[in-house]
DNA sequence: TTCACTTGTGAATCGCGAT
DNA sequence: AATCGCGATTCACAAGTGA
């Protein structure tokens, strides 16, 4: 792959190289329907308040650059309305847009593709295999965000290689949720100073399943706020082409270096980035959330000796103390600690089955459709 | 739990019960500010925009099905403007909202919440252990559906009980993906034709983890499109009281019979785990005044780097500062705040131990005269 | 070379009550 | 209404260190 450029209705096209500038701005100067497949990552508006410690007082390393400051929802959808609106101009007919976000912009997103006549195709939940805890303990870890995948228009016959996509996936259909891992490590984009090079770099698996998913090798992929160029790396790995567009220099520079030195993918590459898939757990909790287990129900001991009660929030407890299956379990043992799976048993029928059974029931389900 | 009513405002509250007729009009016939949580599982499918109302509130006929898709998003926008107006009446400042949707129509939900002044807590990924397949091979399973958790307002004080959720998972805080098998089986409520009773009816266990984590016992829980009464069943169980809105009497009738059914569990079981901050405060100076520590007593840090003396009124003192546990031990970590209770230890047998265990000798016996 | 242990960090809308 | 002080709060990895 080199720079190249196409021509396109009169206009040439850039090709595999990063234009400075205002996005908007950018693409209007472009030949229209000449791009197959826009990918965008655009700022999320976090509307952060103070400063954020860890409960060892270390600081977290918020996102509070200026790119990503907007007055209101209003600006920051008009925002939203201009960017689509220019980049639905370059789609080709047939072309489909990909956008990924936070709740905190992802819903001014949907919404907005949808009055503009995109159709989307699927929402698709990136689960996190590795998020940030919330450290107050106050909400829910936010351990996912989301993309949207949306054609042109209703009519659009949009790119989509179904097979791929189920190999990548030993065998089985590809889910709308896709659980990797954040991008950390040497993947992660370090400036002269050791310090990541941008707030939030995109893991290059993600990018090679929309990709490998979504379009062919040789269709041109434009991404409007390029970044450090996780989307033109990964094209150039899979002998796609690309237009990148990013305001700001420094991440300009880093993305030229970063993909110079990408070469052309080969089946190690492709190893890598489908391998990283983690096991689920399982929470007793969830036998009863399930039903399996009913609130109040009695367990009863391995050895018969100790009857306690289930309680609705997965915990157990007899006379003198409650907590986890395990923590019971190793209280009225005397023992250092205990596998409460083994440990507990149920009835039915009159019979004593090990809890541990369910939970082979709840994994064998997990397994089969995960 | 019994039906009954609750005098709010001067208006009755009903409670346990079914109300039917359209949910907003029901809404708006109910007291303001009563209800503290409410469970929103809207029609998603534009198909039933014949039954949505204009922002005038003069009905949309069905078969006047002229309308194009722009048109359609204009009066879902305006259905969903309309019974967000009516629930957020209702709900009292600290509470807070959950809806449930797919791509066809979260987004717009989502804006909505926030155009009314809702702030979103998290947006939650129902991650289905057993989605239909795509049979056309066409589009990615659509294997998830996405909850938006918000409360009234951005200070409001809601509800959240982390230790529960985290019990029930296991002690790893609970994330925003959710997996959890959809509604089958026996679960699955039939009409007297063996037929499902109704086409989206959600599964107890995601309204268990909803219930539990976001609302305690006696608390007033509405559902405004209530359908087959998952969300009474499950309240019911959980010690809640609810009020249900639903049009269709086939619906009401089915939704009756089953919570009849359904026995709350027993008080113990619902008792769920609760954090440290719900306990009662005790000051450090408590200790010094029950003379479990001694004016002149030494305190050693945690890491072993800093010894201070007690003094009589309950602050510490060293070289150059003097304060509270809190205070002395931010200043001398160079930390932004510090657990004083964690952090320092004392004395006994040669043992160090820290004072955290004095404050729960004196907790404990509160708790036994209280 | 391996293992055990320590340190660092990631798109975060992350208190509450008394005064 | 705004301020102040108590005092609660983290998971999965990767990289580095030292024996």
């Amino acid at each position: 792959m080199t720079i190249k450029t196409k021509a396109q209705k009169g206009l040439a096209l850039p090709l595999n190289q990063i234009l400075g500038g205002d996005c908007i701005d950018v693409m209007n100067s472009l030949p229209a329907e000449s791009v197959d497949l826009i990918f965008a990552d655009p700022p999320y508006n976090l509307q952060l308040r103070g400063d954020l410690h860890r409960p060892d007082n270390s600081k977290v390393d918020a996102v509070d650059n200026d790119w990503d400051q907007f007055d209101s929802f209003a600006v920051y959808d008009a925002f939203t309305r201009d960017w689509l609106k220019a980049a639905r101009r370059l789609l080709k007919p047939n072309g489909a847009i990909w956008v990924i976000g936070s709740y905190h912009n992802v819903f001014r997103m949907g919404a907005e593709l949808q009055n503009q006549g995109f159709w989307i195709l699927n929402d698709v939940v990136w689960h996190k295999s590795n998020p940030m805890p919330n450290f107050r303990g106050k909400r829910l870890t936010n351990a996912h965000e989301t993309l949207i995948w949306a054609g042109k228009s209703e009519s659009s016959k949009y790119t989509f290689n179904y097979e791929a996509l189920k190999a990548l996936n030993e065998g089985i259909q590809m889910r709308s949720d896709w659980m990797l891992p954040i991008c950390t490590g040497h993947e992660r984009i370090k400036d002269d100073n050791g310090d990541k090079a941008h707030p939030t770099q995109k893991p290059e698996s993600l990018l090679h399943r929309v990709l490998l998913g979504t379009t062919n090798p040789g269709d041109v992929v434009l991404d409007p706020f390029f970044g450090t160029g996780t989307t033109g790396a990964v094209a150039k790995m899979l002998g796609r082409d690309f237009i990148g567009i990013e305001r700001e220099e420094s991440y300009r520079k880093v993305a030229t270096k970063r993909i110079a030195k990408v070469r052309k993918f080969d089946n190690e590459a492709l190893q890598v980035s489908t391998s990283k898939r983690a096991e689920p757990r399982v929470a007793f909790g969830v036998l009863v959330e399930r039903g399996m287990l009913r609130p109040g129900e009695e367990l009863y001991s391995l050895n018969g000796r100790h009857t306690v009660k289930v309680r609705a929030d997965g915990t157990l407890s007899s006379d003198d103390i409650k907590g986890s299956i395990h923590q019971v379990g190793a209280h009225l043992e005397g023992a250092p600690s205990c596998n409460g799976w083994t440990y507990w048993q149920f009835k039915r029928e009159g019979q004593r089955v090990p809890i541990d059974l369910l939970r082979q029931q709840v994994r064998a389900e997990m397994a089969k459709h995960a």
